[in-house]
Order: structure tokens, then C-alpha cells, then sequence
DNA sequence: CATTTGTATTATAATTAATAATACAAATGA
DNA sequence: TCATTTGTATTATTAATTATAATACAAATG
């Protein structure tokens, strides 16, 4: 698992990796039961420090995406919550992008292409 | 215009102000040349600091939203630039909330169900 | 020419993000 | 048994962001 940390994004670093990871359990890049980098691991090998890195994958932890034991550091989970409903969160972002989108002019069937096309890449 | 904080929200004051005027720029609820709330009288209204809403004034300024001149405060643009894509911005964040969706087991026909249903919100 | 508008300036406080240096608990394998 | 590796906890510090505060300025209008 390859994590790119953006030094100029506006996104914090421990987003960054939480994000990715996301999108490599979501793409099929990281398996279920798949081991992690490990902190102090993943904290050298994109320069940062330990801590940053442990609070992505608390977050993570948090939000069911992971779990983890002292030996076996941490993994991705097998039985992800299945759950009918987007987060408040993800709808509220989801307003705001479609907000902007419709201002700009996009036509309705244009952003569902978007949507669709993102839905299906790294299908596995 | 009615502006509503959440302060238990994590999305600092000033986007928060920026995301629901977008969202009305959206809805139609803000007209193309209307007037936003002054300055002053919107910090007031809320009970925050006037900086606080000129920076989200000069967020949406400077992302092609709205319009300022002295006298007649800042208003909606009238000729909002037409664009075919989506923004870095927007796309990241698109395929986070994709990638959440498809980890808990939403089916692309429902997630796609929901967006069509947010763009057709409130639509003029 | 006073008023209202956005904007600029400077200072400060509060919160968040990131680093740094250790230490601890648990489990494993040698 | 015991050193090693794992995540985690602790404490301190720095940097950056967010928000407030108090003024001041420029422009336009009535």
C-alpha cells in the first residue's frame, strides 16, 4: 500500500492517509484481513511523524474500517457495517459538490456519468 | 438570505457561510445580481465577527460567485462562468464519498438514486 | 458631507495539526 | 525466558488555522 502525502494540499496529512486507505479497501487494492503499514513504518517511509500516522488509523478504527491487536498491528476489517444510508457528513459534501456543479452549468445527467464512471473504476 | 452556524459543526464558521450561499445561489434562493446580507449586519445577525463573514464573502469572490463594489455591497454574479468539470476539489472529495459508499454495500443505482435527487432539489 | 459599503491592518486568543521523545502493554518467536 | 515488534499513551512544544477585537481607510451615495 502506497500512500502520497500532497505537502500542499489544504487537507491534513492524517485526512490524507485515511482517505486513501478508503479508496484501497474500496478499490480491492487492500484485501479484507489485510495488514496495514505499520505505524512506525509507514511514519518513515513518508518522512512524518508516528503520531500523525496513528491518528489516521484511530480514525479509521473508529469509523469500523479497521481493527487491531498488539502483534498483528492493524488490518482491514472482513465484515464491513452494510448501511443503506450515506453519512450526514458525506451528504452534506455531496450537496455542496452537486450545489457548485449546477452552477457551473453541469447538466444533471453529466454528473451522474461522473458518479457512475467513479462507482466503476477499480471494480473488482 | 438566512444563515444558520452550527457550532458543534467542525467546518470552520466562514465555510459554513460560503457552502449555504452556494447552496442558494443553487436553489434559487439567491438571485443573480441580489444583494448578499452587508458585511456588518450579517456578524451581527449571527453574533460573530464581521472578518469572519468578509472572508467567506472574499472566498466566494475570489471563486467566482459573487461581486463587490463599494456601495452596493456584494452581490450574486449575474454570469456564472460555465464549466464542463468538476474541480480537483470536488472530484477528491466525490471519490472519498464514493469509495464510503461502496464499502458499505450501496448499490450504484441507489447512490446515483440520491444524487439525482439532490440535483433536482429545490430547482427553479 | 455624513453615512454605508467592503476592505486593510494589527494584535491576540483559541483550536487544531504536527512533531518530538519516551514509555507501556501485549504478543510472538528465538 | 526474553528481546523484538506491535499499537497506544503521555507530555511537551511548535506551527498553522480560525476567530475575535478594535480601528482605519477608500469609495460611492443621497
Amino acid at each position: 500500500m502506497i500512500i502520497k502525502i500532497n505537502d500542499m494540499s489544504d487537507i491534513p496529512i492524517y485526512l490524507q492517509i485515511r482517505n486513501q486507505i478508503i479508496a484501497g479497501i474500496s478499490e480491492g487494492r487492500l484485501e479484507p484481513g489485510e495488514q496495514l503499514p505499520t505505524v512506525r513504518g509507514l511514519a518513515t517511509e513518508i518522512g512524518i511523524n508516528s503520531m500523525t500516522v496513528s491518528k489516521a488509523y484511530q480514525l479509521l478504527k473508529q469509523e469500523g474500517y479497521v481493527y487491531s491487536d498488539r502483534r498483528n498491528g492493524v488490518c482491514v476489517r472482513r465484515d464491513f457495517e452494510q448501511k443503506k444510508y450515506l453519512t450526514k457528513a458525506s451528504m452534506d459534501e455531496l450537496k455542496c459538490i452537486i450545489a457548485e456543479a449546477k452552477i457551473g452549468g453541469m447538466a444533471k445527467a453529466d454528473f451522474l456519468a461522473i458518479c457512475e464512471k467513479i462507482y466503476e473504476e477499480g471494480e473488482s
